[in-house]
DNA sequence: GTAAGACCTCCAGCGACTAGAGCTGCAAGC
DNA sequence: GCTTGCAGCTCTAGTCGCTGGAGGTCTTAC
């Protein structure tokens, strides 16, 4: 199988392919004469761990924690467990955020009723100096 | 006010400051004879529009928009409520990617009562190939 | 005079790709 | 054998919104 059907079968671009050898998440494939990837069927499962726990939002630094421990055999799964909670408490956080984003905005759009921009009241939400200043650490990716 | 004294007010770093003017955001200050930033009150009340807006979500380009209809004093506010709404159905769709995601992990999390990695329940549900390969975008900021 | 702290510019790095330049490999049709 | 055209190759730069650091200058206090 070369790199196209690979990416075909994973659903993802074959540059993502070659980065994710790059960073060493997969490993390197035998080449052809002609210096072309192979691959088989381990990398394809491997490939879909990587891919499915990416459209799950783990960057790519637990992934690789991830796959090591399932490589080392590990004795057991507390750490692989840890990961997943740590993630979805994240992820429960985003939401929360999200949340009172989307309450903000939708009163934000409620309230205009077209006019002038000097009078938009989208414009002067934005501006309200009222709000407190958190530190403010947009740490996405959300 | 130095540049010191506004970031503390505005609640963002004094390298934000210095990265917004660079960006255009900011309109350039004046300077003292050394070289150092001198800031008015009009800084400050940009500077909060820019912040209030970034802790919303909004993208500096969008930013960077709805300040150049303020400035320009534009007839309507339809584009600004059109880049609101916008960010709002983003946040929307953002909202619900997460929910199902949320859900996805809990089930992993739940299923796991340790073990040995290799027959860990949250590595089977990630290495699962039969969920759909939709071309994957992750189009994070979330 | 000197020390501390805030300021200055410029550049590199983050994460996870993505896009593009400029090349080679390979299979099919002529 | 030759051409065409797609797929592959490497390498580099760009995305976004900052953040951190190096190495220097300004300002104020003692």
């Amino acid at each position: 199988m070369l790199i196209g059907e690979l990416a075909r079968r994973t659903g993802c671009t074959v540059q993502t392919v070659r980065y994710y050898e790059a960073e060493g998440l997969l490993p390197p494939s035998m080449r052809t004469e002609g210096n072309q990837r192979i691959y088989v069927a381990e990398h394809e499962r491997r490939l879909g761990f990587i891919r499915h726990a990416r459209e799950l939002g783990f960057p790519l630094k637990s992934i690789r924690t991830m796959l090591s421990l399932v490589d080392r055999n590990d004795r057991s799964c507390a750490e692989i467990d840890h990961i997943a909670r740590e993630h979805l408490s994240e992820v429960l956080q985003r939401i929360a955020r999200l949340d009172a984003l989307k309450q903000e905005l939708e009163r934000m759009v409620a309230e205009c009723h077209g006019g002038q921009a000097t009078e938009c009241r989208i414009i002067e939400a934005l501006s309200d100096q009222s709000h407190e200043h958190a530190p403010f650490r947009d740490d996405r990716p959300g």
